[in-house]
DNA sequence: TGCGTTCTCTGAAGCGCTTAAGACATGCTG
DNA sequence: CAGCATGTCTTAAGCGCTTCAGAGAACGCA
């Protein structure tokens, strides 16, 4: 295509100036035991001379049916993908697992219906697809099942033949509810990232939460709201509000909008650090002391949940060891060998400076 | 392979199907105007009946010779890429700019030498190569260029018959050396990302830092030293430290030993905000005030400059702005237009709360 | 009616590589 | 010296698709 780039040699190319046949070019590249030293070191020579880089990856991908790349899906964009450490972290970890093996990933961003296009996924150009917190029912799912590709899902609901791996977001958002609770905290808000595959931004019910497209969204929102409500708070009192985007900007308005309600929340159940990190800047504005009048929880513990200031209280989970888990569970299927059961890896709470005791 | 994963169904079965040619059949897929619509329908059920999910990417990329992905290449880690936000932020706009034309990316992280193994390169699935700061003759450059790839470099030095996009970082630099100049500050710290292919961590001469194989280094370095120099100020005696990795912790780590030296500067230039972020925190636990007893200086103006506390003072370049050109220069090359010259976009100075008046 | 178009569809040649099977010469064993 | 293993290289059949160059039939127009 491009003019600048004449064609390049081929192996029957170097397979024609040696004068032997293209199975020892291709020998001399791949099983250098297959054939002598010395026509070994003249077809390489050749091959500079001549500049061939050696074989074609897509050519040898066509006869070896296998190309070496991972397709990772995402919900968002990239920014998004990138802003978030919790991902940033999970994906670095699988990376590395999966380099290893000499696999690199394919990055397939978002689209506009909680996954991307299933015409993106269709041409991809990978052995295995890694579904990383989709919205149920995405069209890349189907995509993935219609090319017979193998699956690794991550915090999302289990896909029959397919290995996954996810996190307790729901037992860890019970132990953040608890905590609030047990500081004697009786009026709560929410904060939600995108809930449906139409991000809308703005309040919304409970009820309406909980039909979120996204697993660890219904999770975390469950776990919250049947811990408030077994502690007899008035759930349908609990406002939820669904940020516009996942920066921390936004973040901080969804907050802000919370924190100008009356009566105003003492404490603020954020699913995500990133949206408790909005929060507390929301809150400085206000001049609100965190935790004095107010308490926020994250979830994740990411790194910059340790640096705020203050300190945020949230739900520590291996983000690290989960990335590096769906890398070996990868491997594992293009080995052949079947996907174990799924595994959900254990959270934990980590009380820090952000909570406190109920004021009043 | 994957011994769950049965064969899957080519256009010939669903030619032999239909009873068509092949030709047929890829028309349905490709160009539905080849055929009339009633027999395309007939194509497309039977497909859909036999579980032909379309055309294979792989066959279809080895006859037309497009593979619909970019390589790009990095230095680091992929941890470390997402982790510092400035090239999240490049990364995300480049992809954006190719996910038009149907182009994903591909990941290729760095090895040992300054950038990615060559060998990963020579097999990566890929139309186009994006370099994005990589070292100086890091072996991935060398693998592009005997593939015949064509070639994009993001902060980097030319490399003939590739595009290139970088940033005025010499430019930058001297305007944050003259801003603190200008502010009466005479002794000064200097503190580094990686310089050297292989990364050492601790002091340096600015004289090894000059030698510094990565090309954005280099040039901000410069900056800081010329206009140092052009003020007076002695500049072997101001030192300069490399840090061990890109995290904040680490960077918090060497402006601490900058800090703990006597005379104690009493302005840090920082090469990038990370690391100035991290000098913040550094200085916070020692009891610092900032900008009163300690002038930060930052270059980028990622999002964390201005969040964080105080708000950093910074170098502003336009990230977005950096990753959609270098998008769109690809896009160029892959239409088989020839490279424009080298671009260099403009830089400026944010002056915010982390710089003040020399104390004294 | 005759002839050039247009519409549909087919044949066949590749794209560049891997790999099973086999040819041939050589060396080794008993 | 027969017989067998070993080492070296070749032949040829794919991998699954795209696309150029037609073949026929149906159509329009003068």
């Amino acid at each position: 295509m491009a003019s600048t780039r004449r064609r390049q040699p081929t192996l029957d190319d170097v397979a024609g100036a040696v004068g032997v046949s293209r199975t020892t070019v291709s020998n001399a590249f791949n099983r250098p035991d297959q054939l002598s030293s010395a026509l070994r070191d003249e077809i390489l020579r050749a091959a500079k001379r001549l500049g061939y880089a050696g074989p074609d990856p897509v050519a040898r991908s066509l006869a070896t049916k296998r190309v070496g790349a991972i397709a990772f899906m995402l919900d968002t964009a990239v920014s998004a993908a990138f802003s978030d450490p919790a991902l940033s972290i999970t994906l670095d970890a699988l990376a590395t697992a999966v380099d290893a093996e000499g696999h690199a990933l394919l990055l397939l961003p978002g689209g506009d219906h909680g996954g991307p296009p299933a015409g993106r996924v269709l041409s991809a150009q990978a052995d295995l697809a890694v579904a990383y917190s989709l919205a149920d029912g995405a069209p890349a799912l189907r995509a993935v099942r219609d090319r017979g590709l193998p699956l690794v899902v991550i915090d999302q609901p289990h896909v029959p033949g397919s290995a996954r791996v996810s996190t307790d977001d729901r037992g860890g958002a019970e132990a953040a509810a608890r905590h609030l609770l047990d500081l004697g905290h009786r009026r709560f808000a929410i904060m939600s990232a995108q809930c449906l595959s139409e991000p809308r931004g703005g309040p919304m019910t409970t009820g309406e939460a909980m039909g979120s497209a996204f697993r660890d969204n219904r999770e975390r929102l469950a776990g919250y709201v049947d811990t408030l409500v077994a502690a007899g708070v008035a759930v349908e009192q609990v406002p939820v509000w669904e940020t516009s985007g996942t920066s921390r900007e936004q973040a901080a308005q969804a907050a802000g909008a919370l924190l100008d309600r009356e009566p105003r929340p003492t404490a603020l159940l954020c699913m995500s650090d990133e949206l408790a990190l909005g929060a507390l800047a929301a809150a400085r504005r206000r001049g609100l002391d965190v935790p004095g009048e107010l308490s926020v929880v994250g979830f994740d513990d990411a790194p910059p949940a340790s640096w705020a200031e203050p300190a945020l209280t949230t739900v520590r989970q291996d983000l690290h060891g989960k990335g590096t888990l769906a890398g070996e569970l990868a491997l594992r299927l293009l080995a052949g060998r079947k996907p174990p059961p799924p595994v959900t890896l254990p959270v934990e709470l980590v009380v820090r400076a952000s909570t406190g005791r109920a004021p009043g």
